[in-house]
Formats: structure tokens, sequence, C-alpha cells
DNA sequence: ACATTAATTAGGAATTATTACTAGTTAATA
DNA sequence: TATTAACTAGTAATAATTCCTAATTAATGT
């Protein structure tokens, strides 16, 4: 893989947020940096930066986010702000409970709780 | 909300499968027994039938897949056969700790276990 | 430093899933 | 049976994402 300054600098977008951004976002803050990028390229490295085990992809709804953070964790989803926050809830134990139980070979652990934040709490 | 024959028919082909179909799924066995039915009026109607509660939605990737199961249930995802095998992981005493440890107000829990499968374990 | 070349990009077209719009149809009711 | 508001078919529009292509650029050898 060639080194590019688009994606050294979408990955330094990425790493610079806890926001879980969109394509969308990160497009418009990478075009700070270097204004003639295209959504295009911003897509195309973001799925390579995936693929390389830099970032992880979250999915919200319909519609791709991005995580610098790739230690396996899971997230609390505010209806009201529409956050998202880190949490770490799986540990070993569900893992091999469900190797066990189902006989299933576990890749990965997806978890979101929706609800309400503490800041959205009346 | 007036009676259609429409609606009916989607609820029960939806009703029919535990294969937690796609809308294309549900639209292309709708067909058969309603030839002139259109795409647009199964989406119409699954998302009605969803927000009445008689079916749920799933966010499979970035595809919607439908549930006649509105009980609270998880997913165990397998990456060969693309299937989703109903599971019951959660019970009320992590939803009270994630309430405690976060003070979030938790509404729905969606879990999706990415794996292999027993049928595709080699 | 310069030429070569294969990876990468910008820009736009194409695709996929889904929603919106509208004139015509139909279920419910009086 | 006439009225009417909800519903449908068919199609256009939208949103997120991927694909395509000629031009650009990073890496390498000379």
């Amino acid at each position: 893989m060639r080194y590019s300054h688009q994606r050294e600098t979408i990955k330094k977008v990425v790493y610079g947020t806890d926001s879980h951004p969109t394509a969308e976002w990160v497009f418009r803050k990478t075009k700070n940096v270097i204004p003639k990028i295209s959504l295009g390229t911003v897509y195309r490295n973001l799925k390579l930066l995936a693929e390389m085990g830099q970032i992880s992809v979250i999915n919200d709804d319909n519609i791709a986010r991005y995580d610098w953070n790739t230690n396996s964790h899971n997230h609390l989803k505010c209806k009201q702000c529409d956050s998202l926050i880190d949490v770490q809830l799986v540990n070993d134990s569900l893992i091999s409970k469900i190797k066990k139980q189902f006989k299933f070979d576990v890749d990965d652990v997806e978890i979101t709780i929706i609800g309400t934040c503490s800041k959205h709490i009346k």
C-alpha cells in the first residue's frame, strides 16, 4: 500500500474525534485540509482503513459510522441527542457461553443499547 | 386504520417465515398472492406493522430485515450462510446494571453475534 | 535529478435501499 | 348506493455508497 496524503488526513480526522463520525462528517472535516478531496476518496479510504484494522465501522441504523477505537466495545445510543457512548459490557465468559450453548464460533459481538442518556433523563 | 388486503397479506408473509426476510423478499412472496402489488406498498405497510408493534425491524448491515417475533431477543449471524438465528441472551440484570452504572434509561438492547454457525464450522 | 509505472485521486455516473408524490381505487359508514 | 377518507400502483426522488475513468502522484530504478 502506497502512502497517500488523503488517506493519512482522513485517518487523522477519525482519530481526532470521539463522536463516531459518518463518512459525510469525515468528508467535511477533511475538506478543511484538502479542499479538492472527493467524497468517493473518503469512502474508499475509510473502507481501506477498516480492512487494515486501523479503524472500525459501526452500523448505526442504516448509516455507517467510524471509530478509531478498534478494541472490542459496545455503545449506548441516546434517542434524544443521537450520540453514541462507548462502554464495555461483554466479557469472555459470555463468548464462551455462546460457543458452548449454540456451537457457534464467535468473531464479534455487536451490542447497542438504545435509550436515554443521563443528560436527557428528566 | 382501515382494513387492507395488501397489509394483511404482507403480515401473513412475514408471520410465515423464520428467515428474517428483507422488504424485497416480502415483496416477491406477496406478489405470488397479489401480482400487481407495488414495492412501495410493501415498504409502507412493513413500516406501519412495525409502528403498531405487530412485527419488529432488524438492522442488518445496511439493510432492514423484518421479524414476526416482537419479543426482545438477539441474533447469531453466520458469516457463511448469512442466516440469523434467534437466541435469548439478555436478562433483566444486565439492563438494571446499565441503568445504575451509566445512569442510562434502557429502551431496547440490540445484540448481534457475528461468527460461524454449527453447520459451517469445519 | 529524471523516466517509468502502478497505485491513487477527482469528478461524475451508477447502484441500492428506501421514501415521497399523485391520480385512481377501495373499505367503511350513513 | 353515495360519500369520503384511507389506501394503492406506479413512478419520481432521495440518501448512502460504490463504480468508472482519465489524470495525478508516490515509489523505484537509472
